[in-house]
DNA sequence: TATGAATGAGCGTTCATTCAT
DNA sequence: CATGAATGAACGCTCATTCAT
């Protein structure tokens, strides 16, 4: 509803602020709205119920890693460079912008069922372009041949994953984005043909 | 506190069966103390607070994890070997107990950070162990010396917990244990010299 | 305020049809104003407020019985016909408007005792009229000397409303104008001299 | 939900006066929960809901109405004098709990479709006493054959009903049970052979 | 006159924990 | 050891009303 509108993303802003800073079950809705400056029930002006800022969060946040994959994919052609991208842009967004890192790989994972099948949904997006990665690299007889690829793919995300969530929980006191190129490499050693 | 007692085991499997069947945030006290057979209040003689319990569960059922590994690493001494029984054992045992998997990969994530770091230091002691596996494999020159340890040990758990976390949201419809030689396969290619 | 103008009567026959449609605790000052096809700020250029709107339904449609009851009364100078006609006016305005007896018997009856007091008000010049029929037939000799005009009135105003009721809460699934004879026998047997 | 605790009574009979004082609306839980002297929580250990307090506070003082009709059916056998004795116990009842006397005849019609549904179910039974004592005073020939028995209840309940509300609304300033004999009287004509 | 985006006070209900028995 | 009745703090959402345009 009116996702045009800045206060649309006043909210979004004030509720990754809100959520970093007081945990997920600690950021009532009257605490995001006075983050975003404005009143309570303007809050419901723009999205339907707390749900459904918590999934927007996700959402807008979320293109910002497919819009930049997308890109990756246009402008090259070789699946290694293409994965180095991947994790470096990866990376980077959350290196910088810590507030969301929290938010996406901690505070976001204590929601209900319903909300994580909801944020599932919108991941599968993005997990759809590492699988043209690995299938095109296949194709191209770069990766190896007898990979599966759902596994392949939950072997990429989880490390990446994990790698950040690590990250994360010691409390960001490390580069993140020049762990990239190490990342890479062990990655791809396990995918090349 | 008084872990010994059969009430213990009975409180902490009766955790287990209500988180997996209600879900982490429909799992009150009151029902957990149900399904034991137990008064609300007598909970409270075996635990400092829902917490306790729920570290309890996960303290508990890693343990056997970490038990069958110890076991492992002294019967073997091959590193691609302890991987692969590493890997075998830990989708063994979520897939004989469903339930477990169930609050393992899901539920338990919904818990708040606090719970979480806790949980962290009990997976510690098994992620050691992992620690173990590939340090000793690098001594022994059967996995590359120019591994970094965290990055590795990161990549084996983040690709083992998101293999079981899709087999557990995809309602766990196919065979887990077959997996286990194609992840071990994809890992060792990662990590060997 | 502006009575006469036409958007007056717009807004008091939307907030009839959209109480009967919606009842009166969902009918949002929002929804009347969209049912009258102006905005919600449009509404309080013709009313003080909420409260303003519902006793202004009432006194409009009230006006109508109390027009009609006035001219019985010129009309006629028999009681028992003017009780008669008094009654089948009441039940034929009613059963016209299907939208504005379930206004009436019921939805505005929810509202709270400050409007409630109001609408007695309003109520008091019909039931005045109904004191003129029951004085002046007590003169004429026509009703009996010995009645109480309070509790007389409260019978005839009690057994109407009660019946118009009845009828609404039975979904008015049969033919009320057809009651008013048998009523006004009922009524008159008690009144008469 | 443990009907027969002395707290459930407690608690309706706190409800009562809350809703005498405070109105309908603004008789909220924790206001009643502290007439009651107890906590808020312990209030929905013997309700399922706000409604059910409301509901169930009309259910326990409908039950004296209907018992004490039961008692009059079972004494006497003559219509006129039941008839008598229904109006008498119906004022005296209500002249004697001014609190509740508010609450039936003002604030609890506040309340919203379905909670009036349900008021009706309770209120059903008593009409059904009514309709007996119609019913059999026509077969002992003491009330007029021809009478329609929908309408002569709606006639008496209708006067009833409208006469309290009358007295509740003048603030109870006059002697309600006074009135007894002479409504009797106007009913009876109407309804008698 | 007319608009409609913004406001913010208000409340029913849940559930972890306690403690008298 | 065991019970379970009682506690009470905490919060998402609605909607009548306002006011800048």
């Amino acid at each position: 509803m009116r996702r045009d509108k800045p206060k649309y993303k006043q909210i979004i802003d004030a509720a990754v602020i809100t959520i970093a800073h007081n945990g997920y079950h600690q950021a009532q809705v009257s605490k995001i709205a006075k983050e975003a400056g404005v009143a309570d029930g303007t809050i419901y002006l723009y999205f339907k119920n707390k749900e459904d800022i918590l999934i927007s969060v996700f959402r807008e946040k979320m293109a910002v890693f497919t819009k930049n994959l997308q890109a990756v994919l246009n402008q090259e052609t070789d699946a290694s460079m293409r994965l180095f991208k991947m994790i470096k842009n990866h990376f980077r967004v959350l290196h910088e912008d810590r507030h969301l890192a929290i938010v996406t790989q901690l505070e976001l994972r204590q929601s209900g069922k319903k909300l994580r099948l909801k944020i599932n949904e919108v991941l599968r997006e993005y997990l759809d372009l590492l699988d043209v990665i690995l299938t095109e690299g296949i194709e191209q007889k770069e990766l190896d041949s007898t990979l599966d690829i759902r596994l392949a793919r939950q072997m990429v995300f989880g490390t990446i994953d994990e790698t950040i969530t690590s990250w994360v929980m010691n409390d960001q006191k490390y580069d993140l984005i020049e762990l990239a190129p190490k990342v890479h490499k062990l990655l791809i050693r396990a995918l090349k043909a």
